[in-house]
DNA sequence: GAAAGCCATAGTTATTATCTATAGCATGTC
DNA sequence: GACATGCTATAGATAATAACTATGGCTTTC
């Protein structure tokens, strides 16, 4: 078995294909010349291949040094993810979360969660990131994010769910509207009603669609987000389904539209955390959703339209 | 960024995970037992995080510690793989090679290509493990195995495939039988006809079964080779399907059985070179496929039964 | 309570990583 | 064509660290 290289020479070829040149590369590690030459060197003697053409204008890649290289960066991310296992490991949920949020979740359910996630785990910084499902499974696949609150179901490769919250849609219309009353609803009343509904690359449009399976959207008009959306249908465009989740934090509060549920078995949504297949801090996002879970069945602290003193403890 | 670990390191921790004891461990991996306490000690530092349990005992890992190896174990693979990618890269087909081929490809295709091989990668050693598909891809998957000659279309997960050769299936019958003669022959014409297979696990058996989309199996007896199955064939207990390959490799010579073509569009099988999806060696198992493909085209440079002259077209 | 097994510590030595200083070699400029 | 300029390679010195030997202290076991 041959020797291996060292995790710091594959630093350092990974610094020298970015910037091209001995010197510059090893400006960028905070090591003089001579020491990044002679790791360079040091690490094709291991590997027993030229890595690098050298030349007046600078450093090039050899086609092996290329092979080379994207191996690098792969055990680089391999170890870095290692450390941040064990921190995780060490003491879960501390320290910087970067968590992306679906914007038909975000505004509904975090004022109910974050407070009480703050207390639980107080050395938690969790920074939030509001987008579109596809863009947030992006930013797992490409370590940009550590975990995402998602509604599912929702194909993705590379990506875990494990859901957390079964989110019932309602129906919501104008008092005067065709299906309007108080009692609950029939999904195939809705088979000639044609839905306003968020505009496409919203989940929640799709999983609304999905719902009721003879239903049809809307194809003249759409809504950016739930707040207009509700705007929309109050005056006049159209009837849509909402998640109780949106409702329940107040979104037709004062608006007076009727808001009707469905006949079981309920349609809905499943919302869910997801993180990349072999993240190092799955572990934490599971317990994340879970906390998150609990923080939802306990009684809200404080809903979100309120005039009510907070103040506890 | 909190600084990384060593390889060392990992490598350490990996031995005492598995050796249960700082010494034996020290001595697995050559260095005295204060060397690898004291690495595991500044391993332990830089993650932050106790990943051992020493006691009087031994040392057991902590959960940290498990995680923490897990992630070591994917570490050392990848980079055992970058020194293998590196090496490929700089002399491709060259030193020892493990292939895995099933059963019903082996015996009739590898005579044909293995001397060219020889001559073309002279320092190439091939090693050859002969097994079912599904054994074969999990030995992929383990890491056992670089490369599969198998046939296709065949579902798997982590495994990539490309096709190097169509394989024709002729039918096979005693000159007596029903459908015996000379001409080709229509797949529908087997619709009444329960074909004689190879037993479960053999691909030859459901890719046989979905060349004639109106076939059924015997369901009493199944062969265990396809040398057994035209012997089978010859003592009258049925017809078969037989890839073209294995026919001209003198499989039925002197055996005085009917074979005959299928009519256009004919049904085969594709054979295919298969590797673990990210191996370091994916590179090498195409250019394998390719010289195979070649060394197939190119006449056979010695028939498996000889005197004889293949006919083509 | 003695023996055996195991890990930690101390002190020393060998190795290796890194630095500074400088040489060598192309490339473009006047 | 001589001359900067920008690059990498080499040499020699030094600092950092990885490894060893020897030993001590702690459990467990008989």
């Amino acid at each position: 078995m041959s020797t291996l290289p060292t995790l710091r020479q594959l630093q350092f070829l990974i610094a020298l294909a970015e910037h091209g040149s001995f010197s510059r590369a090893a400006e960028a590690v905070f090591v003089t010349q001579p020491t990044l030459s002679a790791a360079i060197k040091e690490l094709e003697m291991t590997l027993g291949t030229v890595l690098v053409e050298r030349g007046a204008r600078g450093a090039v890649l050899t086609p092996a040094g290329e092979a080379v290289l994207e191996r690098a960066r792969r055990v680089m991310a391999e170890a870095e993810d290692l450390v941040i296992a064990a921190q995780a490991a060490g003491e879960p949920l501390s320290g910087p979360f970067k968590l992306g949020v679906i914007p038909t979740i975000a505004p509904f359910l975090l004022p109910r969660v974050l407070p009480a996630l703050r207390t639980q785990y107080p050395r938690l910084e969790i920074f939030l990131r509001e987008d579109l499902t596809e863009r947030l499974f992006d930013a797992l696949r490409e370590r940009r994010l550590d975990a995402a609150l998602v509604a599912l179901p929702y194909e993705a490769s590379m990506i875990e769910t494990r859901s957390i919250w079964s989110d019932e849609f309602l129906f919501a219309c104008t008092p005067g509207h065709r299906l309007s009353g108080a009692g609950s609803l029939d999904p195939d009343d809705l088979a000639e009603e044609p839905l306003l509904l968020l505009e496409d690359g919203h989940c929640l449009r799709d999983h609304a669609l999905a719902a009721c399976s003879t239903g049809t959207a809307r194809s003249d008009f759409a809504a950016t987000s739930l707040h207009t959306l509700v705007h929309m249908v109050k005056s006049g465009l159209g009837a849509t389904l909402l998640p109780r989740m949106a409702v329940d934090a107040g979104l037709v509060d004062r608006m007076e539209l009727d808001v009707r549920p469905f006949e079981p078995p309920v349609a809905g949504r499943e919302i869910g955390m997801a993180w990349r297949k072999g993240s190092a801090r799955a572990d934490e996002a599971i317990q994340l959703g879970e906390a998150i879970r609990e923080s939802l069945v306990a009684p809200a602290a404080e809903p979100a339209t309120a005039t009510e003193a907070p103040a506890p403890s």
